[in-house]
DNA sequence: ATGGTCATGTCGCCTTGTGACATCACCGTA
DNA sequence: TACGGTGATGTCACAAGGCGACATGACCAT
């Protein structure tokens, strides 16, 4: 019989995300996240650099994904990166629209996250655009196309995820949201 | 004589300043702050949130002067708010290249300040969608405008800063960058 | 003079996050 | 079989962030 029961890491990102949802964030301690885990507080440090961390897992998949796809599609600048997140949308976030609902009410509880939340799409958005240049873009072309579609991407996601939503096709959310930012950027006054 | 000395909240801010600069935000502590203005730690907590808020004060009235600046002007969304954006680059800013380029460096070698100047940016933007949204446009477009002027305004603001421009003119940089930002919208292909 | 108000200081507490060291199953090797 | 190494975990101790409760004392109105 092995000493330790598999997969620390997960459990105890199974048990922050119930506990976040049970209590909320702050009235969670690292300590009831661990023991939840039956783990100890000092373990859930060696895994995640702080409490937040343990709700921003699939970051790192979703960046690569996203750089992938921008470096292989050979279209404009903006509508590589929207048609990077369009493969995103269908890829990992199809049929997840629960899960998502839950992580956003999270999220959007808590300043702490929003703040750790901002910052993880800001190093995606910076990723992302290191791709644009390296395919030979200039520096602010490489910006505004990158945050252009990092915005499209989170309009769509804030439609889909509302209580209105009818929970529809989010890449097609982001496609229509593209081309409203299109009509409004060009139409001068 | 009075007992305290007047302006704890300007002491404090400068002294946190300073010493973000000396010895770098994380090797300053609350204490430290609050004793180099004579204050004490808990004094420093009654007048700001937490530690990092001591750098970010100017936002209330950089908000204040946003919204006011959307609100009265008169032409399509995007425009109204790169227009602002202009508006506060001169009323703001100007002169004071070497404050924001100091401020800058700290905020960049501190990951929680970058975090929480990503925040503040996010309750502006809230500010200035909702004040276009009382203006009766739909919350996509409201969304849309708001971050695109944003967007435009941080785009120039990293190139202001950088130490190989020439300090020109902020408001003329922000106004070059919205005209690239609307070709590459509009190009398609 | 009297009492209220308000900014500040003092004290004590919990939580976050980290360094240093102990433990002990597992594994390869003699 | 014994032995030592490795790696994940637990234990202990501690600095710093952040907050509640209470004390202090200058200022002000009456």
């Amino acid at each position: 019989m092995a000493r330790w029961q598999p997969d620390a890491r997960g459990r105890l990102e199974a048990a922050a995300f119930e506990l976040f949802r049970e209590r909320g964030f702050e009235q969670t301690t690292v300590a009831d996240i661990a023991a939840r885990a039956g783990l100890d507080k000092r373990t859930f440090y060696r895994l995640f650099g702080d409490k937040r961390e343990a709700l921003f897992s699939g970051g790192e998949q979703l960046e690569g994904v996203l750089v992938k796809a921008v470096a292989e599609t050979d279209v404009g600048p903006f509508e590589a990166v929207v048609a990077a997140f369009r493969q995103v949308a269908e890829q990992i976030f199809t049929d997840r629209l629960e899960l998502v609902r839950m992580r956003q009410s999270i999220i959007v509880s808590s300043p702490e996250l929003q703040e750790r939340e901002l910052r993880k799409t800001s190093s995606l958005t910076a990723a992302v655009a290191a791709a644009l240049r390296a395919k030979g873009l200039s520096e602010t072309t490489a910006a505004l196309a990158t945050e252009s579609g990092v915005m499209v991407f989170r309009v769509a996601l804030a439609r889909w995820v509302a209580p209105e939503s009818d929970g529809g096709s989010f890449a097609d959310l982001i496609a229509e949201v593209a081309t409203e930012l299109r009509t409004l950027t060009t139409a001068p006054g």
